[in-house]
DNA sequence: GTCACGATGTCAGTGACTGTCATGCGGCTA
DNA sequence: TAGCCGCATGACAGTCACTGACATCGTGAC
């Protein structure tokens, strides 16, 4: 055992949820923060940029997930298939986190600070699927706009699926928003 | 003529992008840029919420603008033709101000605060012509997600046309992103 | 002429974030 | 076993974004 308690990143994103959740962003105090997790205002800096990155650690793992999903579908998919791919194994991954994902994107949708965050960390998603599907042979822009239009789905599938406890679950609803999406560009 | 000089909030934004151009945003206090204005700190958050928004004051005018569009579009014209319509309007006004929204691009390109704070602008707009969608009697998610492959034709026009000075305007890389958009998400 | 208004200035304060140096445990090496 | 080193953390001072409260003073209504 070190000379400290193990896992001061993780105490530290813990208690930042727990407070955001109770008191709101704006209220909550790096200081306090560190607090609750028995460390000092300094080490959560050392461990996060800024006291928005403590809610996205996870987002580097979702999106290594989903460029290997990408770059892992049969070599005969269409590129909007592959696509489809990763927001199948993206849909498995927040359903079996349901209770997590719910209660955080509670704190982030209640913040706008925090919502600019969510959607750089798309739009960085968004780039790294494009990169995985230039991989697959697929040109500029249609890489890009592939990649866009599926987190065009994974955004409003994933809007529903957090306002709606009750509702399908999420591969279901990623699954009907992007035949929506079909529909709805279809025609010239 | 007034007890001070016109335009204070005209003069902040030049002054803003001006020092964010020459050394960068995060060089850049916003005392300084209230000097440059002949202004104080105190005023320059009187007219602006925080240091970036400085930057993105045309965005609510750009919103009208779209929103009309796709609101005035006949009304035999399906969902993504109405955002086309959009997208041409839109397309027309950067090409007017070409020289200015290149200058401002590049800052904004430059730094990740500044492009979070871009990114929740163009969600504002995708929820604002989903509105509008919404009020053609398009119903949801079909107007949500026809407002989103919008604006992600948007992002990748834009950014091709951003990059390249001398290639094709930007309506036509608007109309070209929406028809690889299309092909791409064609098929089952 | 008075007076309310509105845009700006002044000043003090909070808190996010950074640079720098100190501390002490675990492991490596002689 | 002794000395040394690396690494995670603490301590502390400093900058700057942003806010609240109050003062100032041309302008226009009356």
């Amino acid at each position: 055992m070190g000379r400290w308690e193990p896992d001061a990143r993780g105490r530290l994103e813990r208690s930042a949820l727990e407070l955001y959740a109770e008191r709101g962003f704006d209220q909550t105090t790096v200081a306090e923060i560190a607090r609750r997790a028995g460390l000092t205002e300094r080490t959560f800096f050392r461990h996060f940029a800024d006291k928005r990155e403590v809610l996205f650690h996870g987002s580097h793992a979702l999106e290594e997930l989903l460029v290997d999903a990408v770059a892992g579908a049969p070599d005969t998919a269409a590129p909007m298939d592959a696509i489809a791919t990763a927001l199948d194994v993206a849909g498995g991954m927040f359903e079996e986190r349901r209770e997590f994902a719910r209660r955080r994107n509670a704190v982030v949708a209640a913040h706008a600070e925090l919502r600019e965050r969510e959607l750089i960390k798309l739009a960085s998603l968004a780039a790294s699927l494009a990169g995985a599907l230039r991989g697959r042979g697929v040109a500029e822009p249609a890489a890009s706009l592939a990649a866009e239009a599926g987190i065009a789905v994974f955004k409003i599938a994933f809007e529903r699926w957090a306002g709606d406890a009750d509702g399908p679950d999420l591969p279901r609803l990623m699954r009907e928003s992007l035949d929506e999406l079909r529909a709805v560009t279809a025609g010239a």
